[in-house]
RNA sequence: UGCCGCAUAGCUCAGCGGUAGAGCAGCUGACUGUUAAUCAGCGGGUCCUAGGUUCGAAUCCUAGUGCGGCAGCCA
């Protein structure tokens, strides 16, 4: 009977089984070869032993590193150490042969950025295979946190013709652009003509539209693919990146920065729970004390603080700065990382930051100096979430957006909400590969997705 | 986008003015149980590209391209 080498694992020995996978590595000697075979489902392989005898030799040939086979025989207890099973091959058939002079994978590790020129095959390698599974079962714990508390899943569009809330540079969607020749020309000059009549864009944010359906569903979010043209060439920045965007309706910031907190937990708990061969490997290999922290921030209560104090203790402390820390300024990621890594030693959530230098529709404070705007940072990734009360009253709304220069023309239906049964609402985002990065300990967000996309790059 | 660094065999790198090296991988063989198996042998290179300096450049200089690190933008 087939089945995935997962369930090998937890089948009983002296049973039948069959397994397909990928050839990782092979070890033979005269009468014997050693082959680990993957198929993805498991960090472990499953160890088939072949008895040179038994086999057409030409065929035992193409058992090789990155080759595909399927495999019947024996699963026995295996006489030595490494696994508690194995399987005895009976019969052996090959699916698709690997040439050994022109397959790029070795036994050995290659470097990440290699890989990154073969991102279709680094997922037959064990890190990869493992980012994988943690980010699959990350998608589903989101899933599942939500429904659990009865949010309904929304899907908010990913062309867009808002420039949402400035939060970065777009990428233009348009049928407007020819190549024919080699050389980008433009078939019209009038936006009037193009697909969708005027300027769209890819979105940078479900946010707005979320806020839209959480003003008649209470409580939404989304979780989708969001894109950033700046051009930042960081280890946690990609152009296309997946984000989980909540939005609750009569909840104010303390619930939602709780909201944030508990979601995380539930998501670090989660993989702790189904991923732990996983992250034994990243422990080993990527992030000493992995598991340690991991276990300790899932219960451990957030640190709470206020922007003003984070100012304080910035001020205070006897660390020196590139950037002078000053009530009012953007924190830079120096700063960040001193409060998160040192002062506090887990992840931190900052809150009531300064108006100015936040976004128009976050909620302004009674002291009409700060917006309840919340940032989650966690050490080494920084930031991992942010979130605010949205401003829900339409005079205030409006004269914010006057003094940024926003167009009531194009943000009608935004400022709609506060005119038709408006009320106190919340939400927040939180990045998908930041957090898989988190929780592996990988250090470049390249390589936490399967196809990365940044300046340069859309290979594959 | 700014600053810094790197680019040599399939991979990881050494060589840093005198004409190409290692380890691993690959190939061939040996080996009755391996776990990144081990042992022996063999093959493998426009030294990123284009200019320049020099009797001579992988090596020095300039530009370009690609990659990486840090910063910024943020998630």
């Amino acid at each position: 009977m087939y089945k995935r080498v997962v369930d090998i694992h937890q089948s009983p020995p002296n049973t039948q089984v069959i397994a397909r996978g990928w050839v990782k590595t092979r070890r033979n000697s005269k009468e014997i070869q050693f082959v680990q075979l993957s198929d993805g489902s498991c960090f472990q392989d499953i160890q088939i032993i072949f008895q040179n005898d038994k086999f057409d030799s030409d065929t035992l040939k193409k058992v090789t590193t990155g080759a595909c086979i399927e495999v019947h025989g024996d699963l026995i207890e295996s006489p030595a150490a490494g696994q508690n099973v194995e399987i005895q091959a009976r019969g052996l058939s090959i699916y698709g042969e690997a040439d050994q002079e022109e397959y790029p994978l070795q036994k050995k590790g290659a470097s990440f950025e290699f890989l990154r020129e073969i991102a279709h095959l680094r997922c037959r390698t064990n890190t990869f295979g493992a980012v994988s599974r943690v980010r699959s079962e990350v998608s589903w714990a989101v899933h599942q946190y939500f429904r659990d508390r009865k949010f309904q899943y929304v899907h908010t569009p990913i062309i867009t013709a808002s420039d949402c809330e400035g939060a970065g540079e777009m990428f233009a969607v348009s049928t407007n652009l020819t190549h024919e020749t080699g050389q980008y020309v433009l078939k019209d000059q009038d936006p009037a003509q193009d697909f969708f009549a005027k300027p769209a864009f890819l979105t940078v944010s479900g946010q707005l539209e979320a806020e839209t359906l959480a003003l008649g569903l209470t409580n939404v979010y989304t979780f989708g693919p969001t894109f950033r043209a700046e051009n930042s060439n960081s280890a946690r920045h990609l152009a296309e990146f997946w984000m989980i965007e909540p939005e609750m309706a009569f909840c104010d910031l303390k619930q939602d920065m709780n909201l944030a907190c508990d979601f995380l937990q539930n998501l670090i708990k989660h993989v702790l729970n189904y991923c732990p061969q996983d992250l034994e490997f990243f422990q080993k290999r990527i992030e000493p004390d992995l598991i340690q922290t991991l276990e300790h921030v899932a219960h451990a209560q957030f640190e709470y603080m206020t922007y003003s104090e984070a100012i304080k203790h910035l001020k205070d402390s006897d660390e020196h700065f590139e950037y002078p820390v000053e009530w009012g300024c953007d924190l830079q990621s120096e700063h960040e990382r001193w409060l998160t890594e040192k002062k506090v030693g887990r992840p931190v959530v900052l809150y009531d930051y300064p108006k100015d230098i936040k976004a128009f529709y976050m909620r302004l404070n009674d002291d009409d100096k700060t917006v309840a705007a919340m940032d989650v940072l966690v050490p080494k990734i920084g930031e991992i979430i942010g979130g605010s009360q949205r401003e829900e009253r339409l005079d205030v709304l409006k004269a914010k957006m006057k003094s940024q220069d926003l167009s009531e023309d194009v943000y009608w239906w935004y400022l709609d909400l506060r005119r038709f049964g408006s009320a106190p609402h919340a939400g927040f985002g939180l990045g998908l590969e930041r957090f898989i990065m988190y929780v592996t300990g990988m250090k470049n967000i390249r390589d936490v997705i399967p196809y990365y996309r940044c300046p340069r790059n859309v290979d594959f």
